[in-house]
DNA sequence: TCATTTATTATTGTATGCAATTTTTGCCAT
DNA sequence: ATGGCAAAAATTGCATACAATAATAAATGA
């Protein structure tokens, strides 16, 4: 009665879904790529049917466009939505925070505490870097208990990562995981105004290393490579 | 190169999806429902591939579960859930109040207005009273031109009617046209603060009638009902 | 040589067919 | 009647076939 090994839990299409999912988030699927039914299928192991029912899942996750008789790409979300993304981001982790604060148990407390150390180890491959980064933030919405909040948060952060993608500098992600120490900290502590606080000043640091540019113009971007060169 | 008058923009699958959601909002198709993909099939004139796209949207928008080998039927979800919720859509709500006040165009408290208007004229039919009460703050929503925020406060409200329609009491809507009156008030004058207030007031009134009376227990919503038979 | 049009090919949109699973029906024994 | 069991019907899961549309290549004429 076992199941195929390929076919962990609910079916094969969600396997699709999950695969594709991944490989976006992970960047190696960048925005604007296209996703043709035959070769995904072909490549998993599965008829277009279920690939396409994958990409219709995506769609509705944001993370994949999917243009009439043109076929699917990856999305390439504007800087408008990205900002409006962290916007909404804030909302709801402001309600995780809230939630959280004062409320870990230990275990949970173990959790996050072995994960910020796993971001710590992975500082080298950008790639996981930035997956795990989000993970701490679906992490901590899991805990709450709350299905709804769980599951935006989960699709928000998904879509940051093509927003980083698009328009991250690079490096954008390295003093983040102290910042996920410090508010830890204040979580465990029950401050919930400094907690708040501090994932407010984290979603707002992350927002301005990959969508501000465009309000400050591109000149502040470029003045950072320019000195670099010792230009300017 | 007319299309045909049944396609109403996007595909056909989209249509077949926008009718199941108007029927689900409207009470029509009731929390636990069976689904099945050859009778929508046959009555809306497509085929079983397209109804199962539809319904694959709609489970992922939350109205619709989808249970492997055994159909789809309309989501029933918990009083937990429920509560979450509506937890989830004040925090969501919260910001399209703050992004709106004082920032109303005249045309846009000119489409409340009338919609308020029309909340009004239509206390009667109790369907079409909940609809409009919901498309209210989906109508607000769309103002901030915030695209995750409409999307998710759309889908919240959409589910929300689920929740009503499991455990709302009856002649839930009726104050309510009121509450909406007074926070428009708000917004144009631009006092944020108490916006929110009123938004939360708001929300929270919806809460109580529809959700709470699993922490009240029971008693609470059956007294109303037993006093009105005169017992107790 | 280059623009434009016409074939050719690739890809999507949708219906349908068949195997697998679940639900229902009908039957029998108790 | 009623509970259990087997056969039948209905329903889902998935692949495939074919038409329609778009992308690409070839060919034609200036």
């Amino acid at each position: 009665m076992a199941k195929k090994a390929s076919d962990a839990g609910g079916g094969r299409s969600q396997a699709v879904h999950r695969a594709l999912k991944r490989a976006i988030i992970d960047q190696a699927l960048t925005p604007g790529s296209k996703l043709p039914e035959d070769s995904i299928g072909e490549r998993m192991g599965v008829s277009r049917t279920l690939v396409r029912e994958a990409l219709v899942r995506l769609s509705q996750e944001g993370l994949v466009e999917l243009r009439p008789n043109k076929g699917a790409v990856v999305a390439r979300p504007s800087l408008e939505e990205g900002r409006d993304l962290f916007l909404t981001r804030m909302a709801l982790e402001r309600l995780v925070v809230e939630t959280l604060s004062g409320n870990l148990t230990p275990d949970q407390i173990d959790a996050l505490s072995a994960h910020i150390e796993a971001e710590n180890a992975s500082r080298a491959q950008h790639a996981t870097s930035i997956r795990l980064a989000g993970e701490f933030h679906t992490l901590l919405a899991q805990m709450t208990n709350n299905s709804s909040l769980i599951r935006y948060v989960n699709e928000l952060v998904a879509r940051s990562s093509l927003i980083l993608a698009l328009y991250g500098r690079p490096h954008s992600s390295e003093c983040a995981v102290s910042e996920h120490r410090d508010l830890l900290d204040r979580l465990i502590a029950g401050d919930t105004a400094e907690a708040v606080a501090l994932m407010s000043h984290h979603l707002d640091s992350i927002t301005i290393r990959a969508v501000l540019p465009k309000e400050d113009d591109i000149r502040d971007v470029l003045s950072a490579y320019a000195s670099a060169e010792g230009l300017g």
